[in-house]
DNA sequence: AAATCTATATATAAACT
DNA sequence: TAGTTTATATATAGATT
């Protein structure tokens, strides 16, 4: 935006997209921290480029190490899914319900849960990384849904195909 | 920033901290979609805050249509892992294969794939949502995890209760 | 509490090294 | 190609409504 106001457009020439990018990535990176540290919020970017061979997640690899102490901890989220079921039926005074929701949800770390069982999922963090304990409860997890996916997929059957 | 230069610490008062998420959030929304458009790239931003019921989640939502058309003409990512392998082993010229796995990764959607799925597996998104092409999909990844999963417990059994 | 308005801090495009 | 500089566009803190 400086020396010049440029149009928000792809960038064709290859260079100066290089350019933008790098200094836009640690722009965008050191707002995200800003937000974070001023407002006392998670946050997480991903930047996919062809400038690195992994994605750019912030904050995740560098923290990974005290998310997974975190997740090691961690009980099942029972309660917190009761209490997000709860939400969707008192749409009255919703913020005030959410607060409550997001402090649980903080307390028992499930956002950090939810970042570990993605990074092992989709093989960006080795499973190695995890505890017996981890495994054991994230084992649990996955069966959960692989049921939920069972029984879908017999729902169809029966549906579509009989 | 302005008027005054802020010190770069959580804000205690509730309402001003209230008041500078909001304008940070889409400040930093807006410029997630600059870099975006600008350079070509795939981005992703999430913002969790006592504000919102559901984290602010960039640009996944409102594009959640569009991702899971995308999923569901998708091939299972096997060249896609490869591709990632053969980068470990060669660091030279990084740069150089890193772009074309990230085409390749592009191409395939890879990247729209894990979304979808930890949407899926983290409870933010329906099953419903689902193509029957789709559960198929994501019932033989899950089954794949949950087979290393076992594997890392069986090696923890047979190492520390034996 | 949310929207609008400024003055100022920050981000950044282009130039230069 | 990457780092530094600088002029300008943008973001935003605090005030006001």
């Amino acid at each position: 935006m400086p020396r010049s106001k440029v149009k928000l457009a792809y960038i064709s020439n290859d260079s100066a997209r290089r350019t933008t990018f790098r200094k836009r990535e640690s722009g965008l990176i050191k707002k995200a921290e800003e937000i974070t540290t001023l407002c006392g919020v998670e946050a997480c970017a991903i930047l996919y480029s062809p400038y690195s061979p992994e994605p750019n997640v912030w904050p995740c690899p560098l923290d990974a190490q005290r998310v997974i102490s975190r997740f090691r901890n961690m009980a099942p989220p029972e309660q917190n899914r009761k209490m997000v079921d709860q939400q969707s039926f008192a749409r009255q005074r919703l913020e005030k319900t959410t607060e409550k929701a997001t402090k649980l949800r903080t307390e028992n770390q499930h956002n950090e849960m939810t970042q570990v069982m993605y990074q092992c999922l989709s093989g960006r963090l080795g499973f190695e990384c995890l505890s017996i304990g981890d495994l054991y409860y994230l084992s649990g997890l996955v069966s959960q849904n692989l049921r939920v996916i069972d029984r879908r997929l017999e729902f169809f059957q029966r549906h579509y195909s009989g």
